[in-house]
DNA sequence: GCTATCCTATGACGAGCGTTATAGCCAGAG
DNA sequence: CTCTGGCTATAACGCTCGTCATAGGATAGC
């Protein structure tokens, strides 16, 4: 369905150039569909377009994270530290996360904007659950789920302006370190 | 001189909207300036401007730190992350770190990523350096560093996507507690 | 008072943007 | 075969963008 890829396209480019540097023409001319196609796919415009391309990687993110977390908080946390290293070094450093994209720009619809926030909630809250099923103090939990998520947003955006993987590499080893010892 | 109120004024607004959203009209506007003056000041067009207000933030962030950090790492540690919560809840949520905004986005110039590559690798330089003259292992030093601003850009952007300083303050109360245990 | 230098003021350029409107196509139901 | 409804195609709207050019004004040194 030509309707998902225009979603999905536009994921991309606002993981690219973020938000306001994506604009309608282009996702549709990179989805190979035309203009007026995704004012009827999205008759919200770029805010719905936006915020379903938020919810879309957000969704994809939340899949793989249930299911690794299910071998426990460390296979979970590897396997979100691989995610967003493939994703870097795959597009040699041009490529981040729409959720953090859109979150820094103020333009922004509310609406994406609260995609985000939902996004953010819903990893964190995944990560924190776990940590709670495997001995970790509710509070407790809730502060470490928030700092992984905030250091793999923040280590993403330091490797594509050093064009260098170190620095996520670096977080993700610190962090493991991190939540072995607790769990 | 009004120069100056130009590159602080661009700063001010790549922090909220991000680079692509602000224009050289608005950021004249903003400083009082009229719009030919900006190119008298800054001939290298957008790109200057972006490049020198990327390292008027850079530069503040770092006097802070390095004077912070005389007093020791944990100290650097806490102004670092009072810093960011001052920006954060003084403009409602809305403003953030235009190093981040600016590595967010592929379409900037070439030498503005170069400047938010440049402060990112000064920040953690400052602070491994100071983790290094606390007895922490030079690589070890490195990474908790990385870890420390990387952790830091994530969370205020996640603060501003949940507009709730929840994120950055249970971080930095888990780096605290991870920097005071290692010196 | 005169002139050279820095800054201002104003407007124009081509391009791209989000959005809307309208007319045409084309499959599938009756 | 016809008709209907989902999709395409195309063009236009008002707006803002980055950039450049050119003319005007002030101010400091002589």
């Amino acid at each position: 369905m030509s309707r998902e890829q225009i979603v999905t396209g536009a994921a991309d480019m606002i993981r690219r150039r973020g938000l306001n540097a994506t604009s309608i023409r282009e996702v549709a001319k990179h989805a190979g569909t035309p203009l007026g196609s995704t004012y009827h796919y999205f008759p919200g415009g770029k805010n719905q377009l936006a915020t379903e391309a938020v919810q879309w990687a957000a969704d994809t993110v939340q899949k793989v994270l249930a299911a690794k977390l299910r071998k426990g908080p460390a296979e979970g946390l590897k396997a979100f530290f691989a995610l967003w290293r493939q994703i870097v070094t795959d597009s040699d450093f041009q490529a981040g996360c729409p959720v953090l994209a859109v979150s820094v720009e103020e333009t922004t619809s509310a609406e994406a904007l609260a995609a985000a926030a939902g996004a953010f909630r819903t990893w964190s809250g995944q990560l924190a659950d776990s940590l709670e099923e495997h001995g970790v103090a509710k509070h407790r939990a809730q502060s470490l789920a928030q700092l992984v998520v905030a250091a793999a947003e923040g280590a993403v955006a330091m490797c594509r302006a050093q064009r260098s993987i170190e620095p996520l590499d670096n977080v993700a080893a610190e962090l493991t370190a991190l939540i072995e010892a607790r769990t």
